[in-house]
DNA sequence: CGACTGCTTGATGTTGCTCAACGTGCGTGG
DNA sequence: CCACGCACGTTGAGCAACATCAAGCAGTCG
């Protein structure tokens, strides 16, 4: 049965391994596992936000319509909460999420959840931690970008994926032109011109989405001079 | 005695509220009050924060000296929790804050509400409510911030102040240019020169920071524009 | 009264967006 | 199979928005 699932998870959250016998219990039996493949839409903006979204494994990108353009918020790696802000915040999402390679995602039921944070205050503690280093490190995102000019942001963005993300200077860039301008906040074409400067000028190597960063103390001096 | 001070606060946060009476006795006795004159600096970014801060009363700024230069990531405004995710989610300030006009603040010893945290689901609820409302609404200004240009983001402070601070289209502007400026992301001179736009244009009464919204409607219109 | 701070205004240079043209690979329908 | 539309990527030219630089003005404090 799925009791025996969230039991023996071994991808289990921070929070989610404060949880007793029971209540682990009670997490698999309101719980379910999905799976999406590369661009799927795990969950669109403005619909109702009835589950915990939790990215078990895998790569997704969040992204909001806005007003004028397409903007993408973030991209979150496995192990994480996805916008649990949102789920508690309001009843809406606030933006879509969408995979970036093949995903496991786990949606559990928010009122379980809540439950959870009511009796067991280490699991609260450890959700509020989460909410909390979340909150800091998007400030600090907003602020730089804010700041920089845009070959900054890209080269933020490059080291982004080089070292949180694959943590190795080699990497097939899983986003298109479009979706890296729209991470940074820029144009197309700006993303472009900028990325063929950084390979004319030796600091990456490119072929098409493979990316190899040849110049990394370059590419960081860029990134915080801004 | 100490005891009854949070006792009969009648500015008690939401999750105050949810504590019982021995919880308000350990927060009376592990509580501090203190008054703030404008101008003063309540929390020192890069400081260890060893307290929660809670704003009775009064108007703060919260500013951030960056590599580049200063910017103020927000006015909040009585009651509100100061930077919650700062302290817990590390153990520095990663800004500073100061007070706008005369200010009371509440500092409560962190492990005393950590305790709360623990022992009181309602309170820790709503101390993620809190954080997830706090969060959401970070998130939008910083995307509304990056898609609009100067014009947009000094209506928008403007509007901010009157429906949010002051409740008034006629207010006193608390804070100098240089603030605005710093507040908005834009430099001293385009602050002025948008400014003295909006009062060429009939928007805006002005009288050095006496400000007087005369033409809301178009205000408004800036605003979502861009 | 002079130094200083906060504010305003104009002139100039830079950044990056817009627009437009063009190449490429992919899928669809005739 | 080819023609076609379509998304993606690249490149160049022109222009608008802003920052920067520079100068001047009013109020204030020693």
């Amino acid at each position: 049965m799925e009791k025996t699932i969230c039991k023996f998870c071994n991808l289990k959250s921070a929070a989610a391994k404060k949880l007793n016998e029971d209540e682990i219990c009670a997490l698999g039996n309101n719980c379910a596992e999905v799976q999406f493949k590369t661009g799927d839409i795990i969950i669109k903006q403005d619909a109702l936000s009835t589950n915990v979204v939790y990215v078990k494994s895998g790569l997704v990108k969040i992204h909001i319509k806005g007003p004028i353009k397409e903007r993408i918020r973030k991209i979150i790696k496995a192990p994480a909460y996805l916008c649990l802000p949102s789920t508690f915040g309001d009843k809406v999402n606030h933006f879509s999420a969408t995979a970036l390679e093949d995903t496991s995602i786990c949606f559990i039921d928010v009122n379980v959840f809540k439950q959870f944070i009511y009796d067991n205050g280490d699991f609260a503690y450890q959700i509020i931690l989460d909410l909390s280093k979340g909150e800091l490190q998007n400030f600090h995102s907003c602020l730089n970008n804010a700041q920089k000019q845009n070959i900054g942001r890209v080269a933020d963005a490059i080291l982004f994926f080089a070292n949180e993300i694959y943590n190795s200077n080699s990497f097939t860039l899983p986003i298109s032109r479009q979706d890296l301008a729209d991470l940074t906040g820029i144009t197309r074409e700006s993303a472009s011109r900028i990325l063929t400067d950084f390979h004319n000028e030796k600091i990456l190597e490119i072929d098409s989405r493979k990316i190899t960063v040849v110049n990394e103390a370059l590419l960081r001096q860029i990134s915080e001079k801004g």
